[in-house]
DNA sequence: ACCGGTTGTGCAACCGGTTTCATTCCAACC
DNA sequence: GGTTGGAATGAAACCGGTTGCACAACCGGT
């Protein structure tokens, strides 16, 4: 294996100066970076990221903290983090905790020793356990706002309004908000928005929480048929899929009977015709949090904007009436 | 921060001694290395692993190659792996790739110097690709049999066989396979089992490939309803869901008209009386793997068994009939 | 011709552990 | 009583980079 002192040696140069050649160009002459260069090309020279870690300070990993792996909404901002952290030669490693509990924070403090940053994907913990977890490291909150951290959230609770406006503009008097953990931040915000929506001019029953799996949806089928609704807003695609079917299993169809909000694909994959859909494109929100992470660390990275909480819109769309 | 030497010279003993007793207390005598826990104790010493990394010529942080996060399958399999690694005090990392192309394997190339190992669930590769991108690093392949390497698979062969038999014994004499991709590896096997079990006694329509989702189950309806099957097996929970769905939306009922296989979660969620499920502990597998990898790394880890390609039964349950 | 100010380079220390080798000490043995 | 061997420990080399500091060469300005 070709270390730098290798190429040092084929290069004619000292260590420190083939070191700088690759990584602080503006340093060394032109003539001796590309003397450096070649010499590191020719022997097939790969920098010990190990070494470079110890010497630099930096470990070059940085982890993502998601409470399930199970939840489809994780998995596209994982797969947005990864590209963009391998983007800059970092990897990325998955912890996966619901930070609601002091063992989760314990094993964050550990982590925290072992890699240059977090994102945070914490829905559920408390707002202190959060803060607490990201003392001391450079963080990115996801899909989540507290005062004085760094974040990058979907406007959902946007998008869920603009749902309940479009369900009364089109004469729906009736609407049921199927909702999710109690603690969750971001359903606060949605239930606060689909009210604001509603008040005065709708009836709107809020149920919950039901956590985001099929099985769940399909147990909502229940509260949601009693509740009267003719259009239903879900939080999460798989819920959405459950009550469908529970709803079909019951002899109302869908969005004939009742009209259920879900994503792009699940309206598509089933030809919900007339139906709304959300989508939050997860791999963006991923993205960009790596990014202003990167920044936060002084990695290497395209620039992600200024604003320390960021919100990325989250389109709403009605398909086509059949 | 508290390193080795502020430890030792507290614990008054040298540097190398102070490391034996955290690293190896054997060769240290016990009242030194009670003296070297306390002040490590009281100092809050926590080992920097980078140090113990370039000093050890170990990083410390071993990959798990998957084709995809979306698919539910690879996710269990990911945890298992996660909390096994944890366990010894590695950190997991993903890269997301097929395997399947010539970039990939550069990739890996340049991720193997990187890691301590890897854990390859690629079933679409070609053989020869994936030995290529093991070579000179200790890996496990996961559900995926290639001559010559350890290997962790769920014998899902098997349980479709069941599942075939189990559908043939209980009156059927049609069955329609829904296949999954051409080049995987485990849907070769699968076919292959499927029309053993079948062979002369029922009659069989192979159907595929199909992509492991909701929307791909729905559009496989139309030619499973063709094939005038009465069973149906299908190699994916979002597949079987799908087809649930496009058959109900075809007036069939499931399982009254059409018995679909699916898995525990779906059948318990839908409710599904007398319909057939199998299921992969894919924790179990990842876990499994990371197991295997750990003892080929040398690092601690319980002892996971001694076949070079284990296989991991996949039980096929029978829900009761309404 | 002399000087302050870049620019380019090399030496050596350093990051924080692990490990080799030498040394010391003591018990067991002939 | 002298030798031998094993156990416990320490000094220092080492892993492979990065970086502070010193030094030489070269710049334009007076």
């Amino acid at each position: 294996m070709a270390t730098l002192d290798h190429v040092a040696q084929h290069a004619g140069v000292s260590k420190a100066t083939a070191s700088r050649a690759l990584s602080k160009p503006s340093l060394v002459s032109p003539a001796t970076v590309a003397r450096v260069l070649d010499a590191a090309r020719e022997l097939g020279f790969v920098p010990n990221r190990t070494a470079q870690a110890l010497a630099g300070g930096r470990t070059g990993l940085v982890a993502i903290v998601v409470p399930t792996l199970e939840n489809s909404f994780f998995t596209p901002i994982i797969r947005g983090a990864q590209e963009q952290a391998a983007a800059s030669g970092l990897h990325l490693t998955i912890a996966v905790h619901g930070l609601d509990s002091p063992t989760d924070v314990a094993a964050l403090e550990t982590l925290s020793r072992q890699v240059d940053g977090f994102l945070i994907a914490a829905p559920r913990g408390e707002d202190d356990v959060v803060t607490a977890a990201t003392a001391g490291i450079p963080s990115v909150l996801i899909d989540r706002e507290i005062d004085g951290l760094p974040s990058v959230s979907a406007d959902t609770a946007a998008a869920f309004g603009a749902l309940a406006r479009g369900f009364i503009d089109r004469g729906h008097t009736s609407i049921t908000f199927v909702g999710g953990p109690d603690r969750s931040w971001q359903n606060a915000q949605r239930i606060t928005a689909v009210q604001d929506a509603a008040a005065g001019r709708c009836s709107l029953t809020v149920l919950g929480p039901y956590p985001a799996t099929v099985a769940s949806g399909v147990e909502a089928t229940e509260a949601v048929v009693a509740s009267g609704a003719t259009a239903v807003i879900s939080y999460a695609a798989s819920i959405s899929l459950g009550l469908i079917f529970g709803l079909n299993a019951r002899g109302l169809t869908v969005p004939g009977d009742v009209v259920v909000s879900a994503d792009d694909g699940v309206v598509a994959a089933l030809g919900l015709q007339g139906a709304p859909s959300i989508e939050v494109d997860g791999e963006e929100l991923g993205r960009l949090a790596m990014q202003r992470l990167l920044e936060q660390i002084g990695a290497p990275a395209g620039t992600a904007g200024d604003d320390a909480q960021a919100k990325l819109a989250v389109p709403v769309r009605w398909s086509a009436a059949g």
